[in-house]
RNA sequence: UCCCCGGUAGCUCAAUGGCAGAGCAUUCGGCUGUUAACCGAAGGGUUGUAAGUUCGAAUCUUACCCGGGGAGCCA
C-alpha cells in the first residue's frame, strides 16, 4: 500500500480507476455507521474520501472515526468517477495512516469574527477561501514579473532601509542604524529614477512601510508596491503604460483564476470588460464631475475616498485622473509648462470602489524648479544632493508610477477589506502572528 | 489623533434590572451515501478589568484595557 504513486488532488482525473496514494490534512468529516466520509484537501483541491468498514481493517476504520478536523493523513485508495462529487472523482479507501493527529482545531467550518480569524491567521490560511485568494496574489505578483521582463524593463532593488524620508517623516516608521537613524522605506521611486537614468526601463518590487496611524479597509502598515520608472518617457507614455499594465493583469486573472473567483463569489463580467481604452479625465475635469454630483469641494482640494468613489461610480473601468494641482502633490512631480499651477501626474481610481491603485507621473527633470521645490516643502537639500546629481548630469524626461498589490489583489478578488489579500497583515492595532 | 460600535462557554450569538441560554466544536450512543450531514445524551461560565448605583447588575454609571468600522493621510 504505501509504496503507491503519490498524487495531488488537482490531477487525480488522471487516474481513474488507478489506486494512489494521497497526502494531506482532513478538512471536514461526515459518519454514518459503517461509512465515514472523509474531505481531504491537499493544497490543490478538496476531495471525498468515503471509508466502508468491510474495505479496511478494524484499526483503520476506528481511526477514521476517531480523527478530528485538519490532522494530516495518508490515504491509500481507488480513484473513481462520481457524479455526486463537486469535483466529479472520489477516493474509494483501502488504507490509512496517521501522520500528525490534530485536536480540537480552533478555526470549525462555520462562521467565524475577525478578530478570531486574524489572531489565527496562521490557520486562518488552510481554508479555500483564503486558498484562492493567495493563488489569484501569485498569479497577478507573476503577471506583473512576466510583463516587465517581456518588455526589456531591468529589475533593480531598491532598500528597505533608508537615510531619510522623501516626503516628511512623520508617516515612516524609525529604527536604529549602528549610531544612527534610519528608517523604513515607504516608496523605491528616488532610487528608480537614479537606476532609470542607468538602464533605461526599470522596475522594483518589494514591501513598503507607511507608519500612517490608518484604520481603513484599504490600509497596511507593510504593503508591497511595484515602481516603474522609464527614461525618455513623458506622462502620456506613463499613462499609456499604466492602462496596457492593469489590463494585462486584470485579464490574465480572469483567464487563469476562474475557479478562484468563483470561490470567491466575484463577479467576472465585470473584470471581463476590464479593456482599453480607460477613461481619462484632468484634476478640473474630475472636480466638475464632482460638484455637479453636490459634492463641496474646493480647486486644490485633493480626494478622500468618498470623492475616488463618486468618480469611479461614473464608469465601469478604472479611471485616471490627471493633473492634479501641484500643491497637494510631491516634491518631485514636474509642473505642467502648460499650466505651472498643475502638476504632470496620474492616479488610477479602481472600479466598484476600491480606491487608488497607481500613483504616478512624469518627474520633475529640471535642476532649478527642482530646487525651488525641495525649499518650498521645506525639506533638507543636502539629504538629497545626490537625486539632484541625476539633474546635473544628464537629466532627461522621465515618469513612473508606483501599483499597490494588495488593494489590486482586493479590488480583482471583490474582498471587502485588504487585510486578506496579504499573508500576514501588518495593521496599526495588529502585529501578531 | 478624532468620531461611532462592540467585548457573555473553544467559536458564532441570545438573554435590557429578577434562576446564565442556543447552535457549532468536544465526549458518549445511533445510522451503508453524507454534502456547513442528521438523531439522542453529557461536560463546558470570575459575562474584558476595576470601582460605583441598587434588595438584586451580563443589563445602569465612570475609568481603563482590547477589538471592529469610519475620518484625516495614502497605494
Amino acid at each position: 500500500m504505501q509504496t503507491l504513486k503519490h498524487v495531488y488532488i488537482s490531477e487525480i482525473g488522471k487516474y481513474e480507476g488507478q489506486d494512489v496514494c494521497l497526502k494531506g490534512w482532513l478538512y471536514n468529516k461526515r459518519s454514518s455507521g459503517k461509512l465515514h466520509f472523509l474531505q481531504v484537501r491537499d493544497g490543490t483541491g478538496i476531495i471525498q474520501a468515503v471509508v466502508f468498514k468491510g474495505d479496511v481493517s478494524p484499526e483503520a476504520f476506528e481511526m477514521a472515526g476517531r480523527i478530528q478536523q485538519e490532522s494530516s493523513i495518508e490515504v491509500y485508495g481507488t480513484v473513481k468517477e462520481d457524479k455526486r462529487s463537486p469535483i466529479g472523482f472520489e477516493i474509494g479507501v483501502k488504507d490509512l495512516k496517521l501522520i500528525g493527529e490534530a485536536l480540537e482545531y480552533p478555526i470549525t467550518p462555520k462562521e467565524h469574527g475577525v478578530a478570531f480569524l486574524l489572531e489565527h491567521r496562521h490557520l486562518w490560511l488552510r481554508s479555500p477561501r483564503q486558498l484562492a485568494i493567495m493563488k489569484i496574489r501569485h498569479n497577478i505578483i507573476k503577471t506583473i514579473r512576466d510583463y516587465f521582463n517581456n518588455n526589456n524593463f531591468l529589475l533593480v532593488d531598491a532598500p528597505i532601509f533608508t537615510p531619510a524620508a522623501c516626503e516628511g517623516t512623520t508617516n515612516l516608521f524609525e529604527t536604529e542604524y549602528f549610531d544612527e537613524k534610519a528608517y523604513l522605506t515607504q516608496s523605491g521611486q528616488l532610487y528608480m529614477e537614479a537606476a532609470a537614468m542607468a538602464f533605461g526601463k526599470v522596475y522594483c518590487f518589494g514591501p513598503t512601510f507607511r507608519a500612517e496611524k490608518s484604520k481603513t479597509r484599504r490600509h497596511l502598515t507593510e504593503f508591497w508596491m511595484v515602481e516603474p520608472e522609464m527614461a525618455y518617457y513623458d506622462l502620456k507614455m506613463d499613462m499609456d503604460l499604466a492602462e496596457d499594465f492593469v489590463e494585462t493583469i486584470v485579464q490574465s486573472v480572469v483567464a487563469n483564476n476562474r475557479a478562484e473567483l468563483e470561490v470567491l463569489e466575484r463577479d467576472i463580467s465585470k473584470l471581463e470588460n476590464i479593456k482599453k481604452p480607460f477613461p481619462r479625465i484632468s484634476y478640473d475635469e474630475a472636480i466638475e464631475i464632482l460638484k455637479s454630483k453636490g459634492k463641496e469641494i474646493q480647486w486644490g482640494e485633493d480626494f478622500g475616498g468618498d470623492e475616488e468613489t463618486v468618480i469611479s461610480e461614473q464608469f465601469d473601468r478604472p479611471v485616471m485622473i490627471h493633473r492634479y494641482p501641484a500643491e497637494c502633490k510631491a516634491f518631485y512631480m514636474k509642473q505642467d509648462p502648460e499650466s505651472p499651477k498643475h502638476a504632470l501626474c496620474v492616479d488610477m481610481i479602481a472600479p466598484e470602489g476600491y480606491g487608488e491603485i497607481i500613483g504616478g507621473g512624469q518627474r520633475e527633470d529640471n535642476l532649478d524648479l527642482l530646487l525651488g521645490k525641495i525649499k518650498e516643502h521645506k525639506l533638507n537639500q543636502e539629504a538629497f544632493e545626490w537625486y539632484l546629481d541625476l539633474r546635473r548630469y544628464g537629466s532627461v524626461p522621465h515618469a513612473g508610477f508606483g501599483l499597490g498589490i494588495e488593494r489590486t489583489v482586493g479590488w480583482l478578488c471583490g474582498l471587502h477589506h485588504v487585510r486578506e489579500t496579504i499573508p500576514f497583515p501588518r495593521m496599526m492595532e495588529r502585529i501578531k502572528p
